[in-house]
DNA sequence: GGCGATGTATAGTTATTCTCTATCGCAGAC
DNA sequence: GTCTGCGATAGAGAATAACTATACATCGCC
């Protein structure tokens, strides 16, 4: 029993023709009488009594044609749904970004992603890098957003953008009269870093290694964010690290803090979308991409390949 | 698309292992790749990421999967529904009977009929030999109870009994000395018979083509039942030909009536099953056919043959 | 009662499609 | 590096489904 028998049956119980039928499905006369004999073989039942007068279906003909009408119609259903989902930016999105670029990047990303695919929500998770890869792997998550270096089995990755790191500093502090910061000078004064897991502290700490053994550095929590380290040094807890999307916003609308950039070459942090080099949906990774180099993240170069 | 490419592709996301799930097919595992990467083609959708580590199904596989699964449970519902019609006395059988017949046999059919296929419901229609041949062609009835001769093209018939035709007159009436009666001599009494169209009233009339032009006949009103004749035969009206079924059940509760038998030979008439020659259903025929001789018709001898 | 018209079934052939075995190629693990 | 697991691919063979041609059955007609 085929779909293509069950047209068949279908067609001659439409027609009461063998003829007529075949033709309705283009095939021949005997392709469809084959086809209904097989049929009728197959369920040992009689389908339809033919004479030369008409075809008539029988009683259990009429019920078995009804249900090959049901399954013809689900079976459609799975061409309308593969039509529907064939688009790559219709269907939900798993999006994984790291803790350090979500807060700066997500409020202008998520309106163009809406604009540019309407029918592609997305479903935003934010984590360590480590927790994404996971999730990436396992299928949880479909792209991620996360900083350069990152290789893993089975996973491509795409540069995105550069962006420069800062020095944050309280208003008035003592570096505030340089134009430029050396990384060198970071271990001199008190350094306020995220907590182990996070990816950007160790960045900062391989700009300035010194750091690690660095009477300044104060611990904070793992799991504090940039935001809470920003509000530590406006409160003159120490100085910190940012990279630019998080640093470069604020000096508009906030004089408790000043922001200095480091000495050429500036240290930055390669930002890159992730996924698995299996995942079919190319196309809203390029939407996801274009949505990201869209926003308006300050100080940040796009990495054109 | 295939229900067998749909039976691989719901194996294949249960088992997220091509190798398994192709065993579980019972089929090689070159064999289900290609299937699934043939749908994937005809669909024009990824249905699943394929890697090393493991085969993850996509979004929109998924939703076409859950689909597939609908359809399977669909298309195996057609054969439950052969299986449970393929017994020939299932299902609900379209009876035709004529007027002279239904009344003083389907009491007796009925419950033989459902003792003996309980889950074969009648549907009964009494109507002119005409009507029920017209109905049983166009597929409205699938087997009739009709008097011989009976030919139709597409139908075939099967003689069931024979009954010999008895003289109805009002007690006291002037024959009542006479054992048996001459069927010449209906031409002398006033003779009532069924309206043109009964089948009987042609074969009375050939009993005494005499009776045709006959002074005695009085015609009665087309579609009056033998039942109404007999009353008026009570009445003193005339005389009347029955067929036994129809007269002999009658002494034993009515001394307002006297019936006679015919001289020998006996006229008689030969009662027929008929159906399509392409009628699947032979079992049920032999069915009503046991009933009816089942049935306790006075007077009647079984053809057998 | 033969005969043509109509309509379905069957035969035989060809084409397609399905399935197999064997093998490749890739990726991750050791 | 090599090994191993697993999916993809190639090529051959088998099964099946399609076609054309024709047989067969029935009915209406003369």
């Amino acid at each position: 029993m085929t779909l293509t028998d069950l047209r068949y049956l279908v067609a001659l119980a439409r027609e009461r023709h063998f003829g007529h039928a075949a033709e309705r499905c283009n095939v021949s006369q005997p392709t469809l009488s084959v086809a209904i004999k097989k049929l009728e073989d197959e369920l040992a039942v009689t389908l339809f009594e033919r004479s030369a007068a008409d075809v008539k279906i029988t009683d259990i003909g009429a019920r078995i044609v009804a249900q090959a009408e049901k399954v013809l119609l689900e079976a459609g259903q799975i061409k309308e749904l593969a039509t529907a989902g064939r688009d790559p930016l219709s269907g939900p999105l798993k999006l994984g970004v790291i803790y350090t670029i979500g807060p700066y990047l997500l409020p202008h990303l998520i309106p163009r992603v809406h604009e540019a695919a309407p029918s592609m929500p997305l479903l935003i998770q934010e984590n360590y890098t480590a927790r994404l890869a996971e999730s990436l792997k396992r299928g949880d998550l479909d792209v991620i957003v996360v900083a350069l270096p990152f290789e893993e089995p089975g996973i491509v990755t795409q540069a995105v953008y550069d962006e420069p790191f800062r020095v944050l500093m309280p208003a008035g502090h003592a570096w505030e009269k340089d134009e430029s910061i050396s990384a060198a000078r970071l271990a001199e004064a008190p350094l306020l870093l995220l907590g182990a897991g996070n990816c950007f502290r160790d960045q900062v700490l391989e700009v300035c290694p010194m750091c690690r053994s660095g009477e300044g550095l104060q611990r904070t929590l793992e799991g504090s964010s940039l935001e809470t380290i920003r509000h530590m040094v406006a409160t003159g807890a120490g100085i910190t690290v940012l990279p630019s999307s998080a640093a470069d916003p604020l000096p508009g609308g906030n004089n408790l803090l000043t922001v200095r950039p480091f000495d050429a070459p500036e240290p930055f942090r390669r930002i890159a979308l992730a996924w698995r080099v299996t995942y079919p949906r190319s196309g809203a990774i390029d939407v996801i991409r274009s949505a990201i180099l869209g926003s308006p993240l300050p100080g940040v170069r796009p990495v054109t390949r």
